[in-house]
DNA sequence: GAAACCTCGGAAACCGGTTGCCGAACCAAG
DNA sequence: CTTGGTTCGGCAACCGGTTTCCGAGGTTTC
């Protein structure tokens, strides 16, 4: 990115300049303008200097449409939502927004609000607009049904993941995820693990809890009763601490499906006069920082690394562009942020 | 550069078809078929229809690029959050992109990461794709310098303003918000309103203050203390009780400057044995239901309308890349939605 | 001094549509 | 049969660049 001025006052005003104005300032042709900004043809050094100087007083900046319509290319890519964008959609589109920036890439944002129409009005769109590739979004990790059939342009999944297994989808691996929590559980001497999460037909809610169960049964423990299957709200982990503590099975620790259960069952916790982390540890998921800092005591949570996530979808969504695709799933690790729920 | 497949596939979805592969499966002339897609010039109906359907058989979508070429538009604007993509900004870009949608406009998003240099080349990226119009949104509500001079396209800036009165800013009535909290604890019979907000040198903080202030002036009523500036946080809100009670001075009310403040008010209201609305009534401001509704009680708050204001921003701009500016401040009423925490 | 070779830059085709202009074909009227 | 008016659709210029091809002029070589 060349250091510009702030105003180039000339340019600025009134209609972009044209490369034919350029020519004509710089007393050259049009073509001979192209390839003196172009760095290509032969070119006297002097005459090449002419041109740039005259672009630079004028403003020039090539008209996109025309560079598109004999290159084919837009520079463009798409990044359709599924759902409304929200918490676990912006960072996704933070990352991938800035690796296609750095790739001299702009964004196109649709946000299809969970509405098929929508969806396929987008994707129509950014067809006819002929986006070199498409990222496609959304807030939960099951698999749905691929975008589009035999579309001309790569598309990537992220965080969400395509039922077409031959589709290049980018996730993160929630299951590992769970896995350390449970570890880092385990290393710090507790035994008595109960897990409260969102509901069962929730995806994540049953790949994180199916994966706690079985690290812990690797290690010859059972979960404290079953996974408790909710909302994901605070008042579900209230209410799953007080059911916790009726039934009466004693329990050291509990990891949460997300962050603001785990913020629900610290609060009741509290109130139940139970101490955070010593009598029971407590580990979060999404590491929300609202949520994990704002907590008493701040809490130790999995994170999705949703950004990173965001630019290796936009990694691999150029160089599919570039002609070398990565079919298939990718997995990316989660990684644990340990704070004082655990310490 | 890869040669251009030809059809492989039957299915209609694939590869763009050009107009003047339309043209001679229908078997007219180029142009003929750009009339008969358009209903422009004067032409047979049967003819119109057998181009028509030639197009839909192919699954012709024109190509925007050569259609920008030749109208000089692009239905295409740019929005740029100045700072990072974040909890207020989304519900703005939504509400933007919503209208635009509407419009049969696409949207470039643009995230400038608080980077001046970020921003200004994020605007000539947009000025070189020749952009209709751009939206620039922020997280702050203060004047900020304009991201250009006499620029060739209309500017509109949503939620933060210009410094330039003469450019179209839509800001919301954070002062009328503050008067509507304020006027709703009165109306409900609390007399004693103390006031918890953000750091001084936030404009937002500053402006609401103020008007909290002269609305309790205006019924001869003084604030229970100074405002007490902190930070935009709920560990602020528990130290402000604590300091608020250590005060001595007594309240029935505390009116917040944001949710965040809030919830941590009524935790530390309810550790010192107060309760809310009883004793204390409580009024947020940002309606942000992560915390509104998880706060118990529900919190009454101030909602800015973002996504109104987002729409608002998107019609005004719309209206000016059409011709008609709207030059100058535009203000959009707060709401307050009335929940438990002042019942 | 002539032929071969370079250098440099202009002319024009092309990308994929849109649109103004013009002429062919058809019809009715004189 | 000619004239005048209409209808319909083709031709070609144009939008703003890129790229290929080619030729004018200068230089080298024998």
């Amino acid at each position: 990115m060349p250091p510009r001025k702030l105003s180039e006052t000339p340019g600025n005003v009134g209609k972009p300049a044209t490369i034919s104005e350029v020519a004509l300032l710089a007393g050259v042709a049009v073509g001979t303008a192209s390839k003196a900004l172009n760095g290509r043809g032969s070119l006297r050094p002097e005459t090449r200097q002419r041109v740039l100087s005259a672009a630079d007083q004028l403003g020039f900046q090539p008209n996109r449409a025309a560079v598109t319509l004999n290159s084919g290319r837009t520079y463009t890519v798409g990044m359709i939502t599924t759902d409304t964008i929200g918490r676990f959609s912006i960072p996704l589109m933070m990352g991938a927004e800035d690796a296609l920036g750095a790739g001299e890439m702009s964004v196109f944002l649709c946000d299809a609000r969970d509405d098929p129409i929508r969806e396929q009005y987008y994707l129509r769109t950014l067809l006819s607009r002929r986006v070199d590739g498409i990222i496609v979004t959304g807030r939960r990790t099951q698999a749905r049904p691929p975008i589009g059939a035999a579309l001309p342009i790569p598309v990537v999944y992220a965080f969400i993941s395509s039922a077409d297994p031959h589709d290049c989808s980018v996730v993160p691996d929630e299951a590992g995820g769970a896995r350390k929590a449970v570890e880092h559980l385990l290393a710090t001497g507790r035994r008595r693990v109960a897990h409260v999460t969102g509901p069962e037909h929730h995806h994540s809610a049953t790949v994180r809890a199916t994966a706690a169960v079985e690290r812990l049964a690797s290690d010859g423990l059972d979960l404290v009763g079953a996974p408790m299957f909710g909302e994901w709200s605070e008042a579900w982990g209230r209410q799953a601490v007080r059911m916790l503590l009726g039934a009466g099975s004693p329990f050291d620790a509990v990891f949460c499906g997300s962050d603001q259960i785990a913020r629900g069952v610290a609060d009741a916790l509290q109130a139940a006069g139970r101490r955070v982390p010593d009598d029971v540890a407590l580990v979060g998921f999404d590491n929300w920082d609202v949520m994990a800092l704002a907590c008493q005591p701040p809490l130790t949570s999995v994170d999705m690394e949703l950004e990173a996530l965001g630019r290796t979808a936009a990694d691999l969504l150029l160089a599919a562009i570039n002609g070398s695709p990565s079919p298939g799933p990718h997995t990316r690790p989660c990684r644990l942020v340990i704070r004082d729920s655990t310490a």
